[in-house]
RNA sequence: GGAGGGGUUCCCGAGCGGUCAAAGGGAGCAGACUGUAAAUCUGCCGGCACUGCCUUCGAAGGUUCGAAUCCUUCCCCCUCCA
């Protein structure tokens, strides 16, 4: 586990080396198809050196999820070690990592056309009148959520109606924690500007292999409009904006960098209060024999 | 050379005699997080011995009970005429 742009990818080819390891992505974009410039995806050739999983799996058009994820690093994790090997959870999409290692509560999934009519309401009340609504189905849920929190109220909404019950009545109940000892391990920067600077460089060889044309390609092959997950993604969203004419290159270039800082920023706060995991500084030259070594000590004991 | 416009806290940008440490936005920092999570949201954001004090609005003077706001000189920047 490891913010945006710490090392995690060469990381974990460095670890397959040394470990009879498949790697399982816990990756929020990388599960999209065509988006590879912009994810930092590990390309074909890394890919070919250790079986890799949940990359590519669904169409930027489509939506995916963290109980999808759940299902699908499940099926990935009990195949791999059928095979006899041990699944190597790489990622910094942490509610990833949370809902496989906790479980998630039988909740319904989402609702395109009940979301879709949601916002329709909102456009027209705004979201403090659906916190109110909320407030009537479910206080509980409302009370914890800021009437500016639109995301969670559609989505605390969502799940009342589709239930026929309070959301809060349906949570902190029967989840299921992963089957599997979990070996995790937390990456962060001792020096976050040197982060900083690793996204900033990271960004400009994106641009220079290509980026904008990948984005280009995407728009012209699919169907996809700004609101899709897969277009909100950093870098995609600012590049969205650029293509359309809203900003100029230099403010697009600006704020991608900076969406990737606030989101490692996001990520570092996940780390730092990450029960159970064994803290690197990802920005140690020796990482990977340092990570290798506390590896095969705690998989030697039982 | 002539005519205008402007220099504000890290950046952009409001303010145009007191209610101004100075709107708003950005960046940054801290935090929250159950099927959108690379999403969404919250707090802080000149300094300090912090219900107050100190430093700040290009620089230096001046007017005033009181100035980022008015006057003078100076230093920069931009537009236009030549």
């Amino acid at each position: 586990m490891g913010p945006t742009a710490c090392g995690k990818t060469d990381l974990a080819l460095c670890l397959a080396q040394r470990l009879p390891v498949e790697i399982i992505s816990v990756d929020s974009a990388l599960v999209y198809r065509g988006m590879d410039i912009g994810t930092a995806k590990p390309d074909l050739e890394q890919r070919s050196r250790v079986p890799h999983h949940l990359i590519d799996v669904v169409d930027p058009t489509e939506r995916y999820s963290a109980a999808r994820f759940r299902a699908d690093a499940l099926r990935c994790m009990a195949q791999i070690t059928a095979r006899g090997r041990i699944p190597l959870l790489v990622g910094g999409t942490m509610l990833y990592f949370k809902s496989l290692k906790e479980g998630l509560d039988p909740l319904p999934e989402a609702d395109a056309r009940l979301r879709a009519e949601i916002d329709r309401r909102a456009a027209r009340a705004g979201w403090p009148a659906l916190h109110a609504e909320l407030a009537r189905l479910d206080p509980e849920t409302a009370a914890r959520l800021k009437p500016t929190d639109a995301q969670r109220i559609q989505r605390a909404l969502e799940v009342c109606i589709t239930a026929g019950r309070p959301m809060s009545t349906l949570i902190g109940q029967r989840k299921e924690p992963v089957p599997y000892r979990l070996l995790e391990i937390a990456l962060l920067p001792s020096d976050r500007s040197v982060l900083h600077r690793r996204i900033a460089q990271r960004f400009e060889a994106m641009l220079a292999a290509g980026f904008l044309d990948e984005v280009r390609r995407l728009r012209a092959r699919y169907p996809l409009d700004p609101d899709l997950p897969s277009m909100r993604c950093v870098g995609y969203r600012q590049t969205w904006e650029l293509l359309e004419g809203v900003t100029d290159a230099d403010t697009f270039q600006a704020r991608a960098v900076a969406a990737t800082r606030q989101l490692a920023k996001r990520q570092i706060t996940w780390l730092r209060s990450w029960p159970g995991a064994e803290v690197f500084d990802c920005l140690r030259s020796d990482l990977c024999a340092a990570v290798a070594g506390w590896l095969s000590s705690a998989l030697s004991r039982p």
